[in-house]
DNA sequence: TAATTCCTGAGTGTTTTACTGAGGATATGT
DNA sequence: ACATATCCTCAGTAAAACACTCAGGAATTA
């Protein structure tokens, strides 16, 4: 499991989309500029999105992009290894290429933790993010990461 | 948080640190052999450890690397945060950058998952993995956990 | 036909990765 | 004292990844 920001955009981009693609198609425009992402680099994750089924394309004017399916669906784990290309780490592939057992077990615990890792952002989907931030939102002001602001979620109101 | 190879190499030496420290230290060039990561790399990374007091350096001959505290006192988050700098994502500082709240929302979601995969991996100790894999493990033979995730990534692709 | 959007691909500066190399500091054994 | 082993520091570097720009082409709508 590879974690980089560029699976950060990705994420983000697929939020947007599950809060925004509710009546109509989000252009990657908007999403460009909500968030902040170049336009160019957000064409580039969509194609790999694209591929993976995850998002789907509406050519002309007022197209845009959709889900690839509903946002309970969709686990933060296939939009991280759609973007993210999934790196095999350990070289140990069999008995013959471990020394003494010791190689292997350190490897072998790797993958052990890495494998938790993927279970725990594959039972985590859009939805639930979206269900979890809409109801108890905390706001902007990061300084108070864990008090609630309620500024947004009055806003919302 | 992030999760990159260099994260990994720097937990799969940890644990080799975890499991040969606990009769004396144990040499960078010793994990450099068993684990196929280049010395002067170890290097790198061990200066990232030992100044966040993960491991402790014993020089002259004889000498070598300890853990800096007990291995349950040691999760795998302080490895990763040692060596791959904590990355600020969001732009987001306050309410003044954000536009209609929308990219705020996002980002929030966004800080929301961030904080929980970190939490996850803060619950997690050296010596949690020690003891999980020292006691099921049988060898490099069997279908490693590794090949399992990739079935499943697969599979969601 | 014109505008809008997705879509493709080439190119680019910057950063990170993983490593090489050259040395110095400190402790051990003889 | 001396040679050796180890940590420790720092400078450099090729390759990859990152994030982006630019230049278009393809499909759809008005």
């Amino acid at each position: 499991m590879r974690l980089s920001t560029k699976g950060r955009y990705a994420v983000t981009a697929m939020l947007d989309l599950a809060l925004n693609g509710q009546d109509g198609p989000v252009t990657l425009s908007d999403i460009s500029e909500n968030q902040g992402i170049s336009l160019s680099y957000l064409e580039q994750l969509f194609a790999a999105l694209r591929g993976k089924k995850l998002v789907r394309g509406v050519r002309g004017p007022g197209g845009g992009y959709f889900l690839g399916r509903d946002a309970d669906e969709i686990s933060i784990a296939d939009i991280i290894c759609a973007v993210d290309e999934w790196v095999e780490f350990t070289r140990c592939r069999g008995k013959e290429d471990c020394r003494g057992g010791q190689r292997c077990l350190t490897h072998s615990l790797w993958d052990d933790l890495s494998k938790q890792i993927y279970d725990f952002l594959t039972d985590i989907t859009l939805a639930d993010l979206v269900a979890r931030g809409t109801e108890g939102f905390d706001g902007c002001n990061k300084e108070s990461a864990t008090s609630v602001v309620k500024e947004v979620a009055n806003e919302a109101a």
